[in-house]
RNA sequence: GCCCGCUUAGCUCAGUUGGCCAGAGCAGCUGUCUUGUAAACAGCAGGUCAUCGGUUCGAAUCCGAUAGCGGGCUCCA
């Protein structure tokens, strides 16, 4: 009866009686969720039979708390059902910050029918409900799950490609389970076609969720299917940790570079333009000219020529360049002139190519190296336009190196010193490479141009460059341009959210398109690579999430007003001026305040529009040749001698410090 | 493009179940005050309530369409 097994538990031997599950093991641990076993989550259930590795798993491990989450979309969805009887079942997962569960029903959830969700989920919770797990037959499955057509449509697909996101937690690819919701009587309340593992009870799941929003999703992601109603939630391991994150999306809100354009009257979207059509306004127009500025002179020392190409083009270019079959309703309509059809430009490449075709090239020319402030309008959907992320008129800071195959390597290392170089004097010192390549999957495999051995060699001279840049390298497959493979720059910003900005990717087809040819040093003709490269990206893009990431306080070199001037009295505004006019010869930006407003006023004012040198002057400072220093954070450094004042804020300027 | 929601003055928002000339704060303008580190005081001006159409004796309020915005989904060369 009293059979003894071994197992290890977290790496060290323990006799225990057959038949002891992980919950009698870690029974003193209340922060135990469920346990790892040989590598797997397993339920706290879970009986041990010998021989296997055990460790707790608690909330505080991302696993875990994944466990967690997954176990409140439940409690959601059995609240949902005891709510709304009609409701048919999507799936639910976990996922970043939070979870998700899909239902089918009639009417769209209200914000009310949130509210009342979220008390009968309390409710739920209150009870400590117990999870159980039971191992059923496809058959079974069908039987128990007949009044849910989206799970038995899970129930077909177990253990095939998980292709719709999520779904792999209903079904796995081995065994199909059923978990029962156990009421304090025993009784099932609810049950669920899942894989688990899920937490004992709900009262784990505590005070630390919160359900976010609804909105409509595609079944298993396609929008050939119907749409669901999706109920979006949070949950936390404890209630200090939630609000720890309704905390980071208050940040997110007050930095939102939508918010903070209108109040530092940096740009505005007039509906009489369109939508996603952006007018930079003075302040704003700064930042783009300092940021314009900047790249420009960089990319002259880095070895590009500035060129310039139009903004429309008869549409034969984008046939040659194979961007139309593929793109066409990415683009805005053609015009109709001449018997011709011209569109917008969508992309600078093809330009470019004939910039470089315009004569006969030698060896000797390459790296050849173009680059331009491209205007193109793209017909992004109109959900998908969003601020300045997702505009439909945007310029890029795009470079196209044409370079024999050999010179491609080391072409791609300059490339990407250049690109990570740019990010970190914008303040951007934390960012990782994505590889995106070609996608796998057969189906997709006509969205990309050319032959396998062309994508594999391509694919692997940008992997080798990333892998030795020491940077981290995270795969995205599918992701990839239909010329060819890319490596892009994932930015993190000051609150950890990560945006795409400059991309290099590898392109053989282009050439072969265009003809592209140079002669070698042998007389013969050969076709260069072209390497496309957008440091900034778009520059309307690179601009939101810098002022995201500063929320709106730049430092003095990208601030539209680097310095005012503020006198204590009227009668100090000429000695101000005098000293303006000093900064100025230096080359800052500086106002002088010399409204009505209350000396107060004006500091309120300045330190509102984040400008980042406040020079404050009354008699003491006049008497002693000197102005006062007031900063956005409110310190103050007072009776500066005018000449340290002006180098103090040339000074930051010229290193690009924050202040 | 799809689903849901929103749209009142330059900005942020009030406007009870449809009912006299639609309100406030900030910003703006005009005065008075001459002032030392986040809002002096007073006055003036500013809105065809996104647009168009409908219901009604009467619409900011109810219905429909369109546009724009927002949150998602799909997409993102």
């Amino acid at each position: 009866m009293s059979a003894q097994v071994t197992v290890s538990v977290s790496g060290s031997p323990r006799e225990l009686a057959a038949g002891t599950t992980a919950a009698d093991l870690f029974a003193d641990d209340r922060a135990v969720i469920v346990a790892r076993v040989d590598g797997e989550l397993r339920d706290l259930t879970h009986e041990l039979t010998g021989g296997e590795e055990v460790e707790p798993v608690t909330a505080a491990d991302p696993e875990g708390l994944a466990v967690l989450r997954h176990s409140t979309a439940h409690v959601l969805a059995q609240a949902v059902q005891a709510t709304f009887k009609d409701a048919r079942l999507g799936i639910g997962p976990p996922i970043k910050d939070g979870f998700y569960y899909d239902f089918d029903v009639e009417t769209p959830f209200t914000p009310d029918d949130l509210k009342a969700l979220d008390k009968a989920m309390q409710r739920l919770i209150k009870d400590g409900q117990t999870f159980r797990r039971r191992v059923v037959t496809d058959d079974e499955a069908r039987a128990e799950l007949a009044a849910e057509p989206y799970k038995l449509e899970l129930i077909g697909l177990k253990g095939g490609n998980g292709d719709a996101e999520g779904a792999d937690v209903e079904v796995g690819a081995g065994e199909l389970t059923i978990y029962d919701n156990l009421n304090r009587k025993g009784e099932v309340a609810w049950k669920d076609l899942c894989r688990g593992p899920h937490v004992p009870t709900t009262k784990m799941i505590g005070n630390g969720f919160q359900l976010m929003r609804s909105a409509a999703a595609y079944w298993r992601g396609s929008e050939k299917n119907p749409q669901l109603q999706r109920i979006y939630g949070t949950a936390w391991a404890t209630k200090d940790e939630l609000k720890a994150y309704l905390d980071r999306l208050a940040e997110a809100e007050r930095r939102d570079h939508r918010k903070l354009g209108t109040e530092l009257d940096l740009f505005s979207f007039p509906d009489e333009i369109g939508s996603g059509l952006v007018v930079f306004h003075p302040k704003g127009g700064v930042i783009k000219r300092v940021m314009e500025d900047y790249v420009r002179n960089r990319h002259i020392e880095e070895g590009f020529q500035y060129v310039g190409t139009p903004h429309i083009t008869k549409g034969g270019l984008f046939e040659t360049s194979g961007h139309l079959p593929y793109y066409a309703d990415t683009m805005f309509p053609p015009m109709q002139l001449e018997n011709s059809e011209y569109y917008l430009k969508a992309m600078n490449c093809p330009m470019h190519n004939l910039i470089f075709r315009s004569r006969g090239r030698s060896y000797r020319e390459l790296p050849l190296r173009l680059f331009e402030f491209g205007s193109v309008y793209r017909y992004e959907k109109s959900g998908v336009v969003h601020g300045l992320t997702r505009v439909r008129g945007l310029t890029q800071d795009d470079s196209h190196s044409y370079v024999t195959p050999e010179q491609a390597p080391d072409e791609i290392r300059h490339l990407l010193k250049f690109v990570t170089g740019l990010l970190s004097d914008f303040g951007l010192d934390d960012y990782y490479l994505e590889l995106s390549t070609r996608s796998d999957d057969p189906a997709k495999k006509d969205k990309f141009v050319g032959s396998d051995e062309d994508w594999a060699k391509a694919t692997e001279v940008l992997r080798t460059v990333a892998e030795e840049s020491g940077a981290q390298l995270v795969p995205d497959p599918g992701g990839a341009a239909f010329y060819g493979p890319k490596i892009s720059v994932q930015a993190k910003d000051a609150i950890g959210r990560t945006w795409q900005m400059s991309t290099i990717q590898y392109d053989f087809n282009q050439p072969k398109g265009f003809g592209l040819e140079f002669a070698a040093a042998d007389g013969t003709r050969q076709q260069p690579v072209m390497i496309h490269s957008a440091k900034f990206g778009s520059l309307e893009r690179f601009f939101g999430v810098l002022v995201e990431h500063y929320a709106g306080a730049f430092p003095p070199w990208l601030a539209p007003v680097q310095a005012v001037g503020i006198p204590v009295t009227d009668d100090h505004v000429p000695y101000l001026n005098d000293v303006a006019g000093k900064l100025r010869a230096a080359g800052v930006r500086v106002e002088v305040d010399d409204s009505d407003d209350r000396m107060p006023k004006k500091i309120r004012t300045h330190t509102k529009q984040k400008v980042p040198f406040m020079l404050i002057v009354g008699d003491d400072d006049v008497a002693k040749g000197a102005v006062s220093f007031r900063f956005r954070d409110g310190s103050q450094d007072n009776g500066v001698p005018i000449d340290d004042a002006i180098e103090r804020i040339t000074e930051a300027i010229r290193t690009r410090a924050q202040v």
